[in-house]
DNA sequence: ATGGCGCGCGCAGCGCGA
């Protein structure tokens, strides 16, 4: 079983692109994060042809979540329970004994803001849901745009981005506590390339350059992380025109 | 040098992303 995840800013500019590369990529399940509109203008249709399903929670202009998959997915739930949020960032369901639960975390702005302060509040929420929710016996992974870089091995220049947005102490903290609860950072469990990223600034020519953080991430509980065979960023449709600004993820499962 | 680019909205230029 694969699973992938793809920050695509804008699913209506990027759906070509979407669209190729599970014709080269057929993963199992596509998470897509800031779809940037609203469901009934979600490209069912297209998505379908190319064999898949999709589940949505999507809003005007901002965030949106989709899960897309080549069985059909149940038990689907949108946002965190429990925790009242008018931004459509999380969606979950469930293929055979798998639950995927897709993230697109709160940006977080800058230090100290407003916007940061909520992304702290969402990420305890966050924690708590998945600390208290699931099983042990079940096999969760939680895949996203976490808008976190974990660790300074994810930074292409820790100096400059320390204590910034994306890689603040509680930030990191709050990244770590989802590993504190069992959920493992499956890219960090397999040898990587230095300098390996998921998100490239699209000024400054920065991916050229390989200026990236990673920030966009597949975790998964214990149960489920022995299973996984191998998680890489795959880079290609970056270079693309008109590219999102982030690399897909992708993870391999051996399933019972 | 706090911009740079790309998106949505909507028709100019701003908010936002990371």
């Amino acid at each position: 079983m694969k699973i992938a995840t793809w920050n695509i800013n804008s699913l209506r500019v990027r759906l070509p692109h979407v669209l190729d590369w599970l014709k080269s990529n057929p993963v199992d399940v596509l998470a897509l994060q800031e779809l940037k509109l609203t469901d009934d203008s979600f490209p069912r249709a297209e998505i379908e042809a190319a064999g898949y399903h999709a589940v949505f929670s999507g809003q005007k202009t901002y965030n949106g979540v989709a899960l897309l998959s080549r069985e059909p997915m149940r038990d689907v739930d949108m946002g965190i329970p429990g925790f009242k949020d008018e931004q459509r960032r999380v969606i979950s369901a469930s293929l055979g004994n798998v639950r995927v639960v897709n993230l697109y975390v709160p940006n977080g702005q800058s230090v100290g803001s407003d916007k940061y302060q909520y992304k702290l509040i969402w990420l305890e929420a966050l924690r708590n849901w998945l600390g208290e929710t699931f099983r042990h016996s079940e096999q969760i992974v939680v895949v996203g745009d976490f808008n976190i870089a974990p660790a300074d091995e994810d930074v292409h220049d820790p100096l400059v981005w320390k204590d910034q947005v994306l890689c603040s102490g509680p930030e990191r903290e709050a990244f770590r506590a989802l590993t504190t609860l069992g959920y493992r950072d499956l890219f960090r469990r397999f040898e990587q390339a230095p300098q390996s990223y998921s998100w490239w600034d699209y000024r400054a020519a920065a991916f050229r350059r390989n200026l990236g953080l990673r920030i966009d991430h597949i975790l998964a509980n214990a149960t489920f992380a022995q299973a996984c065979g191998s998680c890489t960023i795959d880079v290609a449709p970056r270079k693309l025109e008109r590219p999102s600004d982030h690399a897909p993820v992708i993870a391999e499962f051996r399933l019972d």
